[in-house]
DNA sequence: ATCATTTCTTGACAAATGTCAAGCCCGGGT
DNA sequence: ACCCGGGCTTGACATTTGTCAAGAAATGAT
């Protein structure tokens, strides 16, 4: 079973031969550090899932960029509303690193459910779980310090802290590259074995 | 057309027919100024419409109170991870106001599908739209100041401002409710009309 | 209408976080 | 191996936001 089966199956909990099907839908794509998977303003066409590397989707707001989440392996990546609604992708996605991913085209995907008729059913489940994590997030924002907000991450997603750019870490908490530094310092510094 | 109805059309594009037969299985539910729709940890077995009223949406941190989100009319009620994953509520649901509601079980709603059998792609929708919402709101708070915070709120939702108890506003936006009144002053007070 | 209670406001001060500028460190490319 | 440049750190200081406490105003109950 490949990661990728592997992952479907623990989110989807689908039959081995349903498995199969879905995951023959998906075909291997490499990226290299600094390519785009999506740009802001374009149309999220394909999904990709992240088998290997790390993959930042951010937003232009002016002079700067807000980060809103580093996908590493086992995460889906694509603007969920462009992909669905077929509207503008408001998220420009970048790998960090190179990376290693499995995608699948929007039409390839609306096969899916004639693969499994109770897809738009599981889908649904999927993105109710999605729902769920970012109120847990809007949550931390609205009851924790950055400092709080730094540890979390910290014990949640050590992998984070020595494999990519600080300051992204730093824009995906809600705060300066600085205070980062400095919580760092005080907090512990996130260097895992 | 009641204003249930007007909102599932408008939400959801389904035919008059379908409309009436959703509608149907609906009942009205009123509530009185801090009666409680959902307690967290139990279970939310029942999906309200916002026909009057305002509805606080809350969790239990500690000695404090943190206000995710106040529903209005035209809003659902739920939490949606305990209605869909049959899983303890994170959430408190409680009225603001006397409130009049229309609401639905959760077996009642399972017969939504058999009267239209594409209701789980319609759902699949919807939920990808709060979560497109969701992600909105998470992007403000990483890259808006509270006053900017305050200033969003007061544009889009002017009505909350003299309705509800305004340390609720604070702390759905993240703030103390001194620094709510001080901004409150600072930059305009919310007086509709 | 009055009273009791909650909610809001304000002031003084403390703490957290942001800004700007400079320098250091480290890694990647040549 | 070296150099260049991006990324990180640090310091000094400004600004924002939080805390605590007291009093004013608004609200709901009788």
């Amino acid at each position: 079973m490949t990661e990728l089966e592997k992952y479907i199956q623990s989110y989807f909990g689908v039959s081995r031969e349903e498995l199969e099907g879905i995951s023959s839908l998906f075909r291997p794509l490499d990226m290299k550090r600094g390519d785009y998977f999506l740009r802001t303003g374009g149309l999220s066409n394909r999904l990709g899932f992240v088998q290997h590397g790390f993959i930042r989707e951010f937003v232009q707001l002016g002079e700067r960029e807000v980060t809103k989440w580093i996908s590493m392996p086992g995460y889906f990546v694509v603007d969920l509303a462009s992909f669905l609604f077929r509207e503008p992708a408001r998220w420009t996605i970048q790998a960090l690193t190179d990376c290693e991913l499995h995608v699948i085209d929007q039409a390839d995907y609306q096969g899916i459910r004639e693969r499994i008729p109770r897809w738009p059913e599981l889908e649904k489940m999927f993105i109710a779980r999605c729902f769920a994590v970012l109120e847990q997030r809007i949550l931390q924002h609205l009851s924790l310090s950055a400092e709080e907000r730094y540890r979390q991450l910290f014990q949640h997603n050590p992998e984070l802290f020595n494999q990519v750019p600080l300051q992204y870490l730093a824009s995906m908490l809600g705060m300066t590259p600085e205070t980062f530094s400095r919580l760092r310092r005080k907090s512990g510094r996130g260097l895992v074995g």
